[in-house]
DNA sequence: TTGACATGCAACCATTTGGTTGCGTATTGT
DNA sequence: ACAATACGCAACCAAATGGTTGCATGTCAA
């Protein structure tokens, strides 16, 4: 879990994933392409996104393929952003009593 | 809203909010408890909580009270992680179908 | 009033991170 | 056959990160 929170932490990361959420199953190269980045700096950051199991990659002749796997994400919104939701409301509203009274 | 992903990067800060989640409203003395961590240490970690919005904080004497604030986690769960689910079954299927046919 | 308590602030440190350059290797199209 | 293509690997680098120690300051209680 803290490795997929780590991975997403990185705004280029989040930008692959987002790309390969546009068109799945792209090579290396069509994932450099517009980057201002060099390949290998790419190729580091699929690695982490492939160790946090975010991405999964086949080889196909000399070309790398990328897939998007969104389960981590997912579990991410189910086991942890889920349970902050609950109390939305309840915590704004204890906030806003706490700002409003100094005696407390 | 890289600001909120990079706070929730650390294990430490989540293990924070979790705590706030728990009981809210608390001081930095007792947010210290039991964490092997300096007290300087947890100020910085909840100075970066604070500047992605994910805490509110009010000075009560020589006390300083903590609160927690799930809007920014609701929002990426909203904004972010919802655009990911939708294709879940889409593109595990794809990867397989990948993995299966050598021949692609 | 004065000592203990809760916190703030700054300098410093090691490690991690995000990126680079340079070079090697396998595959492919002509 | 061979040059171009697509990628892998390693060394290196600056900056950010997560932590420390030391000291200063404001507040409360006896």
């Amino acid at each position: 879990m803290d490795e997929v929170f780590k991975a997403l932490a990185d705004g280029s990361r989040r930008s692959l994933l987002d790309r390969l959420h546009a068109r799945n199953g792209q090579t290396l190269g069509e994932l450099c392409d517009g980057l201002a980045m060099t390949r290998q700096a790419v190729t580091k950051h699929l690695a982490i996104l492939e160790a946090a199991n975010l991405v999964a990659t086949i080889k196909h002749g000399r070309e790398k393929l990328h897939y998007l796997n969104p389960v981590p994400i997912h579990q991410i919104g189910e086991r942890w952003i889920k349970k902050f939701e609950h109390d939305k409301l309840k915590a704004l509203s204890e906030l806003k009593r706490r700002l409003e009274s100094r005696d407390a």
